[in-house]
RNA sequence: GGAGAAGUACCCAAGUGGCUGAAGGGGCGCCCCUGCUAAGGGUGUAGGUCGCGUAAGCGGCGCGAGGGUUCAAAUCCCUCCUUCUCCGCCA
């Protein structure tokens, strides 16, 4: 291997060619650079045999010159064949970079491959209804947008909101603000108190290797907010940041499970989306979330999913709002799941449910990229976590969730009662 | 932002061109002695990665990262990163 080059795991492809390709196909990827792999593969090989045996012959010549200086006598011819060695190395250890990259970029561009519990399918109408809670709503009057409802009790100011930046961005004001963070606090200690997650604040400024590791570079640079003269990027989610925490380490058997929960503001530029969503909270460039991050022996990662979504679950529950949790298709499960389900809220303006959260197992594909280990037993060898995560939930939603849900006939909100203790005991919002 | 110093294995740490292809400690593993929550002696310790091989094994890489000089680099040169100290600035 040349210098550090993060190299994934070629075995890997190498052993599961076929099996890889078959489910590439059934995603319709193009496999024109997938067919290249053997090609690339079998010449990094040859490389690097070639170079090896160059280099052993050299760190044996080395020595022998070593010995000749010593007693003073003539190693000339020696250190002449050498350097002729020398350049030969130099220049098969760059033929050996340049197929190395290219398989790296290769590696890089291949999405998860689907559980065999995902439904095979082309588009969302194919995603399949796992489950229902809650009753949707039935109002004997007519009923307003969230952001309508905001607006009038002065919550949410879009408009200012536009002007101090730009679209899709949002003030929150008075006790919509306070609702927001009483949100935020209530999840927190949900999951850590209540489900055994260790809080962690990450921070929201992540660097290229981190965003490489999750999976949302290089194929989604365009969806990423980066900073000016800077490698940087404001992260689109804690995923990044929390799941990277370990990045290049090898964890004890002992360590795992690791549980995360995470507070953090998302950026996401959105931009494949313009004209979706413009009004409201549900689609903006900056939102809250708690998300949940697992790190898990390969062995228990999918038991460990569904509780992971139930701990997603729990939140709405305890709110009294209405969802339905959803088993993504292949066409929609994204570039790095291997299975995920969403947890899909009742938005009355919409007359339908909206995602509110998303549980995925990512199996070792995050693993695999940002070099998540651990060692099963003392002494044996490191292989690969799987890694989960889960929003739990996205703040904003939520909030656009209640105002619509527990809207009264007046306007006013009716404060979810597990929320009234992080709101100062506030029942009801009205003019 | 300015000026210094430093990054060596699980931890501390020696080491300025060639049997150091990493001394010595600590810790940890194993063994012995002793015997009761101690002390001592011996011994092992890159647990990484890549290639070849059915395997035992052989070999390459590896001293913060990336380049360079050289027959040969922990050691010399360049760039970058991180940490510490002082100054400046600041929540």
């Amino acid at each position: 291997m040349i210098g550090g080059m993060n190299m994934l795991d070629l075995k890997y492809l190498r052993q599961n060619f076929t099996e890889v390709k078959e489910k590439m196909q059934s995603r319709g990827e193009d496999l024109r650079e997938l067919d290249r792999f053997v090609e690339w593969d079998e010449k990094r090989r040859e490389y690097i045999q070639e170079s090896e045996e160059l280099k052993a012959r050299r760190n044996e010549v080395s020595k022998e010159i070593s010995v000749l200086k010593k007693e003073k006598k003539d190693a000339d011819h020696l250190i002449k064949e050498m350097r002729e060695v020398g350049d030969r190395v130099k220049e098969i250890d760059e033929n050996l970079k340049e197929v190395e990259e290219k398989l790296n970029d290769l590696l890089l561009s291949i999405p998860n491959i689907p559980h065999d519990s995902v439904p095979i399918g082309e588009t969302e109408d194919d995603n399949e209804e796992v489950r229902q809670w809650g009753e949707v709503p039935s109002f004997n009057f007519d009923t307003k947008a969230h952001w309508d409802l905001a607006t009038e009790l002065d919550l949410l100011d879009f408009e200012r909101a536009s002007k101090v930046t730009g679209s899709r961005f949002t003030f929150y004001k008075g006790l919509g603000a306070r609702l927001e963070r009483a949100l935020i606090n209530f999840m927190m200690d949900l999951h850590a108190d209540g489900h055994g997650y260790e809080e962690m604040l990450p921070p929201q400024i992540v660097n290229r290797d981190s965003l490489t590791g999750t999976g949302q570079l290089p194929k989604f640079e365009e969806d990423v907010f980066k900073l000016e003269d800077w490698d940087y990027f404001l992260i689109p989610t804690a995923e990044v940041p929390v799941t990277n925490y370990h990045r290049d380490e090898i964890l004890t058997a002992e360590d795992l499970p690791k549980k995360y929960a995470a507070f953090s503001t998302n950026f996401r530029s959105e931009a494949g989306s313009a004209g979706r969503d413009t009004r409201g909270l549900i689609r903006q460039h900056q939102f809250n979330k708690v998300e949940l991050v697992q790190l898990v022996k390969p062995e228990d990662s999918y038991e460990t999913l569904e509780q992971l979504t139930g701990h997603a679950e729990k939140v709405l529950q305890l709110l009294k709002l209405p969802y339905r949790v959803m088993n993504m298709c292949t066409a929609d499960l994204g570039f790095t799941a291997a299975k995920k389900y969403d947890i899909e809220v009742w938005i009355p303006s919409y007359d339908d449910y909206r995602e509110i959260s998303s549980c995925s197992n990512f199996e070792d594909f995050q693993a695999r990229r940002a070099g998540l280990r651990y060692r099963p037993e003392t002494n044996a060898k490191p292989e690969y976590v799987h890694t989960l995560n889960g929003s739990g939930l996205a703040v904003g939603r939520t909030v656009a969730a209640i105002l619509e849900n527990y809207q009264q006939e007046d306007g006013s909100i009716i404060i979810p009662e597990v929320l009234r203790p992080y709101m100062g005991n506030v029942e009801k919002i009205s003019r």
